[in-house]
DNA sequence: AGACTAATTATAACAATTATAAAGTAATAA
DNA sequence: TTATTACTTTATAATTGTTATAATTAGTCT
C-alpha cells in the first residue's frame, strides 16, 4: 500500500505549515501512486474528473510547494516539459531514447566523483544529477 | 589558436553534405571561441553586429544541424532556455547554483554505472549525462 | 462572528521554440 | 550560359510550457 507513503508525505507537510487542501492531496496521491514520472499537465489532465475546476496554476503552484518542500524533484530533460518526481530513496533515472519511458535505477551516490570535482574546480560541491540513456527491453522488442 | 578546431569542424560539416553559409561560419566560430555555453539567443545577440538581419530561426535551424552532425550538443538545465555545447572533448559540467556559471571538468568515463544499469534494468545503454552542482569560488568569497 | 491569511480559480502575459511562406542563394544539368 | 532544382535565410505567426495578476473562496485564530 502507498497510502503509508502518502500519510508520511502529508505529515511531512503539515509539520512544514503547509497547509492540505483537496488538491494538494490529490496532486500528492497521483504522484505517489502513478508510478510514472508526469508532467504537470498530465497531472492536470489525470485530475480533472474529481476536479473540474481546478486551475493549471494551481498544479503548478503546488508542485512548486512540495519542490520547496523537498518532497519533489523536478526533472528537466531535453524535451519541452519538466517531470515530476517523488522523492523517496536515492536513484538514478534511466530513460528510453525510443518511447521515453523513464524507470528508477538504484545506484550508491557517486561520491568520489564529487570530492575530485571538489577538489579540481575549487567549487563548493553540493549534489549532482545523473542520468542514463539507451533503449527499452519493450522498444528493443518492436525493433 | 582555435582556427584549427573551425576548420575541423567545418570540414567535418562538408563532409556530411552541409553547406557552410556565412550565417553557420559564424554560429560555429562563436560557440568554439566563447568558452561560455550560450544559449541560443545569446548567440543571436552576439551575432547581430556581423548580421543585422538575421533570424532567431536562423540559430536554432543551425544548431539543429550542427547537433544532428554530432558537433554539438544542447543542454537543458533546470532553467528556462537551453544552452549549447561544443563537443570536443569528454566531460562533464560543474554549475555554480549562485550565479550559474558552468565550468568543464574532465572525468573518464562512468561506463560501470552504465554497464550497471544495462544489466539492472534490460535497457540497451548508450549515453549517459551528468552534472555537478555547488558554489564556485568567485561567489565564495562573495559570501 | 469578524478579521486575517492563504489557496484556488480564471485569465492574461511571457518567453522559448517551432512552423510557415516568401525570397534569396548556391549547385547541377541541359 | 541558362534553366532547374534543392537548400537557406528571413520575417512573421503560431504553439507551448510556465508564471503573474486580480478576484473569489476557504481556512484559521481570537
Amino acid at each position: 500500500m502507498s497510502s503509508a507513503k502518502i500519510n508520511a508525505a502529508i505529515d511531512n507537510l503539515k509539520e512544514a505549515g503547509v497547509r492540505i487542501t483537496p488538491q494538494r492531496h490529490a496532486i500528492l496521491e497521483h504522484l505517489i501512486q502513478s508510478m510514472s514520472h508526469p508532467t504537470a499537465d498530465e497531472i492536470y489532465k489525470a485530475l480533472e474528473g474529481k476536479f473540474p475546476n481546478m486551475s493549471v496554476a494551481t498544479v503548478y503552484n503546488n508542485l512548486r510547494v512540495f519542490k520547496e518542500a523537498g518532497l519533489v524533484k523536478e526533472l528537466t530533460y531535453g524535451d519541452s516539459s519538466s517531470r515530476f518526481d517523488c522523492v523517496t530513496t536515492d536513484h538514478y533515472h534511466i530513460i528510453c531514447d525510443s518511447c521515453g519511458k523513464i524507470v528508477d535505477f538504484h545506484y550508491p551516490g557517486l561520491d568520489e566523483v564529487e570530492s575530485l570535482a571538489e577538489s579540481v574546480t575549487g567549487f563548493d560541491v553540493g549534489r549532482h544529477r545523473m542520468e542514463i540513456y539507451g533503449v527499452c527491453p519493450d522498444c528493443k522488442r518492436k525493433h
